[in-house]
DNA sequence: GCGGTGACACAAA
DNA sequence: ATTTGTGCCACCG
């Protein structure tokens, strides 16, 4: 079991369930995830989480999580947005040098992930 | 228990 | 459109 993994049944174990079912070549917002976790207002702390998982990343998609702006967090770890544009850019995300997507693209069914309270988005697509 | 931190979101100016 | 401030949450010391 790797090492970083949370407990199951915490709030970063629900991350990392949703996390870990993002399909390849589609991208969520921090606060998708938040809303998937059961707190909408949980993004910073799905930062955190993600954030908690570095090192640990093998088999965990962390760089198909943006924020809501369709951009890739840089937040000063120049190193790590560099990293998560490069592994987008290889499923096939366009990105442009500014960490810039098309959410309305490539953004994954959220439906089609795990799902631990409502989704809030009130869109029926 | 409290205050600080962080890969956020949103409203206001 | 950009910057600033406020709200929110989990985790750590």
């Amino acid at each position: 079991m790797n090492r970083m993994e949370p407990a199951a049944g915490s709030f970063r174990g629900r991350v990392w369930e949703i996390v870990r079912a993002i399909p390849s070549g589609r991208v969520v917002s921090y606060g998708d995830v938040a809303m998937l976790s059961g707190d909408r207002k949980a993004a910073r702390a799905v930062g955190g989480a993600l954030r908690a998982f570095a090192g640990d990343h093998d088999g965990l998609p962390w760089h198909r999580v943006i924020n809501s702006q369709g951009t890739i967090s840089f937040r000063g770890d120049l190193q790590r947005a560099t990293l998560q544009r490069l592994l987008l850019l290889r499923e096939g995300v366009v990105v442009s040098e500014q960490g810039g997507l098309e959410m309305a693209r490539f953004r994954a069914n959220l439906r089609a992930l795990p799902c631990y309270g409502a989704l809030d988005d009130g869109s029926d697509f």
